[in-house]
DNA sequence: TGGAGCACTCTTTTT
DNA sequence: GAGTGCTCCA
């Protein structure tokens, strides 16, 4: 214990030892800050503060685990409350359900359940979609939750028109999931918070028993969690929070930075501690995270300094096209690891979008490197698991309609749409669950006397399940699997033996319960597995140790190192993203992300950017990130990678017009140390290639034989195939279907265009046919033009 | 009731 | 380009 202290620094020892009052942690990248939350806990228990009184809130369950580690290496065995804001609130809730009006064993709704029940609610509100779609609805109403703002708050505000169809919503969908005994994410913050604020003697309970309450990443909380964070800290403000405002890149869900820009506000007695020196990066790469964060105006001015040697220059990578500019990447990968200089998993990639992965997925798989892709689509999500989920909550829950919508009729027993329809207008009308309404199928006049008995059926198949709701969830699952049908089911639809098959996902589910059981011999409920399972993300799948390339987004990055990075697309209209460009203060969070994303980097960072990319199908030109432009260009290596300019087809560079040339980058004025111009030799040679195959195709008669070698050429040539097929592929020009063109449609027959409106996507025509007029975006629209 | 075909959507997404 | 969700038809 003596060496608590040992091999700190003074700030970060001021930090550790500070016991009372509020402390602020401000703490930049690499600092070390994990290492100074966690010997502050163990040096609170070493000042015999009881384990029970320390609570830490963390925003993702892997920061969570890696705190629990580290502490339980200092201070073995030790009962500290560590986890993740919502599990904090779930396991309150769980116990003070009452207040808020649900009972204990209460559903946590998982993105897609709040939409199913989100698309009835508006459903009954009887509101117009006209200027408002769900998803719009949905986040103004979740906006509305983070800010603790209630329906009846809303009730003759002056809103703004999508706002104003949210609020009748809001309560209609409120009172579904009430019905429900559900909450959804945001409920989880917003009931504790309300329980906090309206019930006073539960409060100062809390508060005296959280006395030392620590949250990590405090920059991106939002209005709920600072209320409830505040709320446990008015009797004992023993509240340590740390945070780098220059990392917050969650305004969009929220998150409000003012909350760490205005602590010292809140708590004006409160002890502030800046870690500025950083262990992780070469001075090279630190310098150019700073110079970029320092065009940042709402932020807090850090000094981030490192003592760790120069190591080798930021690199900006120019490629032709995103096909170019993956397979540099994987080129490279695959080099350095030949060498015997790195291993895959110093590699990591990030984008700002999940689709930019796929292009580099393509190349590395082409190379025979193994990946990992962190991102948003996993294992919870598939059909299959979903589906014995919703069995498991309706067991667990019987009032949960989303559930019970989910599962009635999966596998098929003859319960359709329409019978489901009734029986929730029955219970809507009745104001009770749907499977008490099921109960009372007989009840229910409009429907078939077949029908209700096979709801009659189900309901008795749902008695059967509920009698093992005790039992460990191994014996719950194996049992529901058979019972229900579910096996039998999956046996006749799907019968691929790949590891993604649908059986081997059950398996997979039944293995987590198994190991549930196992970890939770006492306490191992129905309840507490459902609550995991609704509270784990896919980011938490990320595997350190595992000998892989890991790809994933900016926003996943957070909170991670690797020795070597690579950032793709670093371009306008990508980082900063389209949609964030609308205001200054997106733009500065746009900023953050990047700055997050260069100060991941150990030792290696290259920036890169493509003159062409492929964004929804099409092929187009692209404009560097205005960010580039502030990064200290003078000491960054840029790489520029030529290719021959007539292995463009002509056409295709005159209907894109080359933007890249027209708003000269600094670069170029740049006394750039070293500028490097490559001359790939194996464009000259692939290119007509690729063109045999083509031409052996065009003589017709292709065998499989020719088909399959032909295959087998093109995979061998990798991005060139795809891009010599994207420019043998260019489409007619949106420009080409004018007002009075002559067009031909699948279904319609000819018809001629009336009007044409919006821009790129977008654009959309209105066509008159024989039977009238139709509109067809003209991007996705199978039209041909009649000449 | 399920499948095919079509229109339409596509930023990020700790929980 | 890919995924989703809706509609219409057999």
């Amino acid at each position: 214990m003596a060496g608590l202290l040992d091999q700190l620094t003074q700030p970060q020892r001021d930090a550790v030892t500070h016991v009372d009052g509020p402390l602020l942690i401000l703490a930049g990248p690499g600092s070390g800050k994990t290492r100074v939350v966690t010997h502050r806990i163990a040096h609170l228990l070493e000042q015999g503060i009881p384990a029970w009184q320390i609570a830490a809130l963390t925003f993702t369950n892997k920061a969570a685990e890696e705190m629990g580690h580290r502490v339980n290496a200092l201070a073995p065995g030790a009962k500290v409350w560590m986890g993740t804001f919502h599990r904090f609130c779930a396991q309150l809730l769980r116990r003070h359900a009452a207040l808020v009006g649900l009972a204990e064993n209460y559903s946590i709704y998982d993105t897609s359940d709040s939409k199913q029940a989100m698309k009835h609610a508006i459903a009954a509100a009887g509101v117009s979609l006209t200027h408002a779609s769900p998803e719009k609805i949905a986040s103004s109403i979740s906006r509305s939750k983070n800010r603790l703002v209630t329906p009846e708050m809303l009730q003759g505000q002056s809103l703004g028109p999508v706002e104003a169809i949210a609020a009748k919503v809001y309560p209609v969908y409120q009172q579904h999931l009430l019905t429900a005994n559900a909450v959804d994410f945001d409920d989880l913050l917003f009931h504790v918070a309300n329980l906090l604020r309206y019930n006073p003697e539960l409060r100062s309970d809390l508060d005296a028993k959280f006395r030392y309450i620590l949250v990590d990443e405090y920059q991106d909380t939002n209005l709920a969690q600072y209320a409830i964070v505040r709320a446990l800290s008015i009797d004992h403000p023993n509240l340590a929070v740390t945070g780098d405002p220059d990392q917050s890149i969650y305004g969009w869900r929220g998150a409000d930075i003012k909350n760490i820009l205005d602590f010292e506000k809140d708590y004006p007695s409160v002890t502030t501690v800046r870690l500025e020196q950083n262990y992780r990066s070469t001075p090279n790469i630190l310098r150019v995270a700073d110079q970029l964060i320092r065009h940042n105006r709402r932020r807090k001015q850090k000094n981030l300094f490192t003592d760790n040697p120069e190591g080798q220059p930021v690199v900006l990578r120019i490629f032709e096209s995103g096909f170019d500019e993956a397979d540099g990447i994987a080129d490279d990968i695959v080099n350095a690891i030949a060498r015997g200089d790195a291993t895959a998993n110093d590699f990591a990639i990030f984008c700002r979008i999940n689709a930019m992965t796929r292009s580099l997925e393509h190349a590395l798989r082409n190379r025979g490197v193994p990946y990992q892709i962190i991102n948003g689509v996993e294992f919870y999500q598939r059909k299959e698991i979903k589906d014995l989920l919703a069995y498991l909550h309706l067991i667990n829950n019987p009032c949960h309609d989303v559930a019970l919508a989910r599962v009635i009729n999966t596998p098929t027993r003859g319960i359709g749409a329409k019978s489901i329809e009734h029986l929730r207008s029955f219970a809507e009308l009745n104001r009770i669950p749907m499977l008490e309404a099921a109960r009372r199928a007989s009840e229910i006049r409009e429907l078939a006397k077949r029908s209700a008995t096979m709801i009659a059926k189900f309901v008795s198949l749902y008695d059967r399940l509920a009698t093992k709701a005790t039992a460990p969830l191994e014996e719950i699952l194996r049992f529901l699997v058979t019972e229900s049908g579910y096996a039998t089911y999956l046996e006749n639809s799907a019968n691929d033996q790949d590891e993604n098959s649908p059986l081997a996902n059950v398996d997979e589910l039944i293995t987590a319960a198994v190991e549930f059981d196992r970890r939770h011999p006492d306490d191992g409920s129905l309840d507490a597995f459902l609550e995991q399972v609704a509270l784990v993300s896919d980011t938490d799948a990320f595997e350190e140790s595992s000998e892989r390339v890991t790809m994933m987004t900016l926003h996943a990055s957070k909170g991670l190192e690797f020795p070597r990075v690579f950032l793709i697309g670093v371009e306008d209209d990508m980082l900063p993203h389209a949609r964030s460009k609308e205001d200054e203060s997106q733009v500065e969070e746009e900023r953050r992300l990047l700055f997050v994303g260069i100060t991941r980097a150990k030792e290696f960072l290259q920036l890169s950017c493509c003159k062409r990319r492929s964004i929804r199908g099409d092929f187009r030109p692209v404009i560097p990130s205005p960010f580039l432009n502030e990064l200290p260009l003078q000491e960054i290596e840029r790489i520029e990678t030529k290719v021959a300019r007539d292995w463009f087809n002509e056409d295709f560079d005159q209907s894109y017009p080359d933007s890249w040339d027209l708003p000269e980058i600094d670069v170029e004025q740049s006394t750039a140390p070293l500028s490097v111009a490559i001359e790939p030799d194996e464009f000259n040679q692939d290119v007509p290639s690729v063109e045999l195959t083509d031409d052996s195709t065009d003589t017709g008669g292709t065998s499989s034989v020719q088909e399959k070698g032909k295959k087998r050429l093109i995979s061998a040539l990798g991005s060139l195939k795809t891009a010599s097929d994207l420019l043998t592929e260019t489409p007619t020009p949106l420009t080409a279907y004018r007002e009075g063109a002559q067009v031909r449609h699948q279904q319609y027959g000819e018809g001629t265009i009336v009007s044409v409106t919006g821009r790129g996507p977008k654009r959309t025509a209105t066509i008159r046919f024989d039977d009238g007029d139709h509109n067809f975006r003209l991007a996705f629209a199978k039209l041909e033009l009649v000449q």
